[in-house]
DNA sequence: TTACCTCGAGCTCA
DNA sequence: CTCGAGGTAA
């Protein structure tokens, strides 16, 4: 009998295999090739004899199995998962020139005259990994920062271009394969159609669409949502010697695998073929069935790939050629002036909604009064708006030829907007600022949210709208009047019942228990940001000392000079100031004094002590707030700009300017292990040989 | 900067 | 059902 049940059980087994196996045939040829070899009744049938024979023999099921794509319960929250090889950005050309010269280096850093070229579309979704272990599809992660990303598993696992198994498992137990999350043009139409019928909101694009899909905690609503997926490149995360020579044989290795890649992928040579790609490719984007910003090169090459390495880890070998920026024209329909911390006035546009790559542009900062000026704009002007992806919108130039008769030159005020206080603005700067200080209440709003921000006091729950409020009620003036709120002053706001009400008193209780370096930031004192906070705290971890300390003194501490000296003394002369600090501490706030000597003498032994450091790009293994952390743990200071007296630039991926700026004035850049060994006292100089 | 998801909690109306 | 706050991605 018991031998008979495994026999009849090994032949339902092989069955079930079967079927599995065809069905993911069936889907290969329909999501990926989109050419169904059988009429879709017939597969339906296939499909329920799988699920029926499923549910008689349930301990035969396999998470590859096609049935298996959906079903299971909604998550509680979105785990983080780390790459096990960083995700990295690709640098941007956003000319021919920039294009040019990327072929150009290449062609002299392996010394020759021409270079093969793998070219892609640039998908506009959303960058994922997907891992393979044994075959089998085990983890999906968005990029996040490229170091660690959400673990989204289930919700690739519906996604029906996405494999669930490899065909070969064998040769390789774990693989890695990245690609792009798309919303199809034609599924974004669908879905906004249906959208609209059960009269639920539209999506404005098929990224966000695409992106909202991916975020959902349930994976039967993704389900729902009809992904794609592009695959574009694969990692061996094993250490034995490569299996492929060519990124042009890894995509035909994923294709193989029954992978979805693009069909406009190819490859080419030397310059003109790159150039003549990008033409090709911005004639094709619109009859494209998927969303583009751009194309994508890199050495086929993986031999001189990896001589060519990476600049702080952006491959040198790649970059996207993004297309130019998109253009609308609109109504300029007034200038408002925006209040900030420190009393600048910012004119800002405000404009008729257009829809510009890919969103609505309804305002766009002029910047400054000479701003204006320059491009010559007038309020009720015609005006074009530049966005290209996650570049902040803005007024390109004014179409002079369609100025109305009644435009109106823009005048900066004399008088602040918000308090009627004179506005000045100094000889040689650019900003207008209300004089009105703490009289003003939009100076005030935006002190108090500064106060109660994650890196100041960090009051949760404390936000824009209930600022507002507070203020325009008369309840808080200053931060000290916060400390003086209680459920029953503030019951009665709107959205505040007694839940609310207690959660925010709460809240700032909580906040009392603070460090001084927090304390002194969260005063919002004119060039006080954190790293000068901290300094100043350093120097003297008594509250009151510092605020007896004159101009000279003031400058005597490491980083403070003579504006930011003035700045501290101005601040702590205003009576009005040190009434506020003395309410504070009142009130019952506090800190820890920390052990300065022991502190003191830990820095004074660390190779990173007195040096300053500027962070860039983002670090593989920690945040750039954990990395400074590390950093003045040893006495070192870190800054946020690059000058000469910048000892060191840490960049991590995706630097930014200051990475450029760190090779003009030739200052060492550490990646993430230097920065590490550095911390342990190794010298650099012997790291690197010189 | 914009768009989207999620959560807690308040508001509205039956 | 709607709003505000907080977080993420490009």
């Amino acid at each position: 009998m018991v031998i008979l049940d495994m026999v009849s059980e090994k032949i339902i087994e092989e069955r079930l295999k079967a079927l599995r196996s065809t069905i993911a045939l069936h889907d290969f040829h329909y999501y990926v090739q989109d050419a169904p070899i059988i009429p879709d009744a017939d597969y339906d049938v296939l499909f329920r004899t799988l699920q029926q024979l499923e549910q008689q023999y349930p301990h035969l099921i396999t998470p590859d199995s096609p049935t298996q794509r959906v079903g299971a319960p909604p998550l509680k929250v979105f785990t983080r998962l780390t790459h096990q090889t960083p995700m990295l950005s690709l640098t941007n050309a956003f000319t021919e020139d920039e294009a040019i010269a990327f072929d150009k280096r290449i062609r002299e850093a392996l010394n020759v005259d021409q270079v093969n070229y793998a070219v892609e579309p640039k998908f506009d979704g959303l960058a994922v990994s997907l891992v393979y272990t044994n075959g089998i599809l085990t983890n999906g992660a968005t990029r996040g920062d490229g170091y660690t990303g959400e673990d989204i598993t289930l919700n690739l696992r519906t996604i029906p271009s996405i494999p669930l198994r490899l065909q070969t498992a064998s040769a390789i137990n774990q693989f890695e394969v990245r690609g792009e999350v798309v919303m199809l043009k034609a599924d974004f139409e669908h879905l906004n159609e249906q959208q609209r019928n059960k009269g639920e909101k539209l999506f404005v694009n098929p990224r966000n669409a695409a992106a909202g899909s991916l975020r959902q905690l349930d994976s039967n609503i993704t389900a729902a949502r009809k992904l794609t997926f592009f695959a574009y490149d694969a990692v061996l995360s094993h250490k034995n010697q490569p299996l492929f020579s060519k990124h042009s044989a890894i995509l035909d290795y994923l294709k193989s695998q029954q992978f979805l890649v693009a069909q406009q992928s190819g490859m080419t040579t030397g310059v003109a073929g790159l150039l003549a790609y990008y033409h090709e490719m911005s004639t094709l984007r619109l009859s494209l069935p998927y969303e583009i910003d751009g194309v994508v090169y890199k050495v086929d090459n993986l031999t001189q790939q990896e001589t060519l390495g990476y600049v702080s880890r952006a491959p040198r070998f790649a970059v996207a050629h993004k297309f130019p920026a998109q253009e609308a024209s609109t109504k300029l329909l007034a200038i408002e002036i925006q209040v900030g911390r420190t009393g600048a006035l910012t004119p800002v546009a405000r404009l008729a909604p257009v829809f510009v790559g890919g969103v609505t542009v309804t305002n766009a900062t002029l910047h400054n009064e000479d701003e204006v000026q320059r491009k010559q704009i007038m309020i009720g002007d015609t005006v074009i708006v530049r966005r290209a992806g996650d570049v902040i919108p803005e007024v390109v130039a004014v179409i002079l030829e369609q100025r109305p008769a009644h435009a109106q030159p823009f005048i900066m005020p004399d008088h602040c907007p918000a308090c009627g206080s004179k506005a000045a603005r100094l000889p040689g700067e650019a900003v207008t600022r209300c004089t009105g200080g703490l009289y003003c209440p939009a100076q005030r709003k935006q002190a108090i949210w500064h106060f109660a921000s994650r890196r100041a006091l960090d009051i949760d729950g404390l936000g824009e709208k209930l600022i507002d409020q507070l203020i325009d009620c008369e309840l808080v003036h200053t931060p000290a009047d916060l400390y003086k709120l209680n459920i029953d002053t503030l019951a009665g706001l709107e959205r505040m019942a007694e839940k609310s009400a207690r959660n925010l008193v709460t809240a700032i209780e909580h906040s009392k228990r603070t460090t001084l370096p927090r304390f002194i930031y969260a005063l919002g004192i004119r060039h006080i940001g954190e790293a000068t906070a901290k300094a100043l705290a350093n120097q003297t971890s008594d509250l009151d000392r510092l605020m007896t300390l004159n101009i000279e003194q003031l400058q005597q501490i490491p980083d403070v000079g003579p504006v930011v000296a003035q700045s501290i003394a101005d601040f702590f002369s205003e009576a009005h100031n040190r009434e506020v600090i003395r309410q504070l501490l009142s009130s019952g706030l506090q800190w820890e004094v920390a052990n300065h000597d022991a502190q003191q003498l830990a820095q004074t032994n660390s190779a990173v002590s007195g040096k300053t450091f500027v962070l860039t790009g983002t670090l593989p293994t920690m945040t750039r707030d954990q990395a400074k952390i590390k950093i003045e743990q040893q006495g070192g200071k870190v800054t946020s700009s690059v000058s000469s007296a910048t000892s060191y630039v840490v960049a991590g991926s995706d630097p930014g300017s200051k990475y450029t700026k760190a090779i003009e004035l030739s200052i060492p850049v550490l990646d993430e292990d230097q920065l590490l060994s550095l911390l342990q006292n190794i010298s650099i100089d012997a790291q690197q040989g010189n």
